[in-house]
DNA sequence: CGGCGCCTTGAGAGTAATCAACGATAGTGG
DNA sequence: CCACTATCGTTGATTACTCTCAAGGCGCCG
């Protein structure tokens, strides 16, 4: 109960992610309680969506940190996107059939399913939501993007940089950061395989910025103590990450 | 006139590309012929929508080599994706609002403009086409996933390798490709843009390979040689470039 | 013929990977 | 409560991949 805030809902950072793309009324936010009620719980680095499955439910990140990650035979396994609390997974997997990668935890996660077809019967009868979840699907496409250019032509500190400063920024659409500062349950190791570094390159390159005074990064935690200095090294601009220009009071500080 | 054809259809790679993804009747291609009439002739390395721009028209690409870029305030370039015959090119712009990066050629192109409010019209229309659009998005998605892996943690001559898998694969679609062999009008340094790899270094990853006898490239044509070694380097497979699992003969020799 | 774009080659520097070992920390079980 | 173990972080030394700089060659077009 209580009235409308303007502040992140932090109970629902799906509700409070979604809002931040369309103008959701009150019956679009009953719906979109219901189908994260009854989350589950799941611990570190378990598989949600192995390799080449067939999922038949989309996923709703709602705590902890997920991710799309392809593994080489060589072993090395890369690390291609982020899910975070408020993220949808696999919208669309019933068109594209099989999957081509797998999504897994990095910490502990509490995850709701949806299943597909309760997803295309939310969409056909919320516009808003389906709107908003178009956007979110071009927010994906743009980060991708992104980091096609950060693992093509950025050198390991300019990659770190950005990568905290896109964290950063997503964490912030759903209300996880409080004075440049947020949560990131990620071990060095997972730093590395989404920036294609080693892991013994980014404790040295993590070193390099605590040095300078512009990160500070432990207890799972991660600050930004100098947050413009740290997006001017990674020309970091993040307007990708809200697609439909709805100025919707993200400034940057 | 003429009956129809088992055959890609050499006269619009668009038409071509979409029914390797939907059943396409008459009528849906006589429309997709129609929005392909009347096409533009542009010179190689010309800005189709510069970064920032908030294009009025969707692309098609009916003949070139074009791609999406970004442009670093280095001067560094990365090109983040190939847009081959057949491909359409910002087909979610409106509600996108501004564009992240920037649209150009690469080789000379033969080009359509779309206005959105067409397009709009088209897929509301035809329900197929609708379908066809939506898996190459969901295409592009997965070759940007790709893209991802492949600067992440391939080394040079793997990149390579698998980038030319890829676009063999692609230009396949469109009934490009003859015994292994496609056309490649790019420069050395465009491919080390696309890479991640400076020109000195593509040149010689580029020996390499034509050293081992695996690919040959000149006269603005790549050749194959020995393509199941090449993907092997790869690790390519390409089943993340039809979406939608209508196995429709695109066995891999 | 001259110039320009592109490819090629060589040398040297630098960034990042690998290998190996040690230290810190936290959770576990006795 | 403390020892134990596993995971994660840190450090040093060495290797190697890739970049940068520089120069020369080839082919095409004006």
């Amino acid at each position: 109960m209580g009235g409308a805030t303007s502040v992140p809902d932090k109970g629902n950072p799906l509700i409070c992610r979604l809002q931040g793309l369309a103008n959701l009324g009150l019956a679009d936010i009953a719906a979109l309680e219901e189908i994260s009620s009854s989350p589950w719980m799941l611990g570190p680095h378990v598989d949600l969506i192995g390799d080449e499955a067939v999922p038949k439910d989309a996923l709703i990140v709602l705590e902890g940190f997920a991710c799309r990650y392809k593994q080489r035979r060589t072993g090395a396994r890369q690390i291609i996107a982020y899910l975070l609390p408020g993220d949808l997974c696999d919208v669309d997997v019933p068109s594209s059939g099989r999957m081509d990668h797998a999504v897994g935890t990095l910490s502990a996660c509490r995850v709701a399913r949806v299943p597909h077809q309760a997803l295309a019967e939310l969409t056909a009868r919320h516009p808003n939501i389906a709107r908003a979840l178009h956007l979110t699907k071009l927010a994906e496409a743009a980060t991708a993007r992104e980091w096609i250019v950060n693992l093509g032509c950025r050198s390991g500190i300019e990659r770190m940089a950005h990568l905290f400063c896109e964290l950063m920024a997503r964490l912030e659409l759903v209300g996880l950061v409080q004075d440049s500062s947020c949560p990131l349950p990620l071990t060095q190791v997972d730093l590395g395989e989404s920036l294609g570094l080693s892991n013994v390159h980014v404790n040295r390159t993590l070193q390099d910025l605590r040095g300078q005074g512009l990160v500070e990064f432990k207890g799972r935690r991660l600050t930004l103590l100098k947050p413009q200095r740290v997006r001017d090294i990674a020309e970091f601009s993040p307007a990708y990450l809200w697609p439909g220009a709805r100025t919707n009071g993200h400034a940057i500080p």
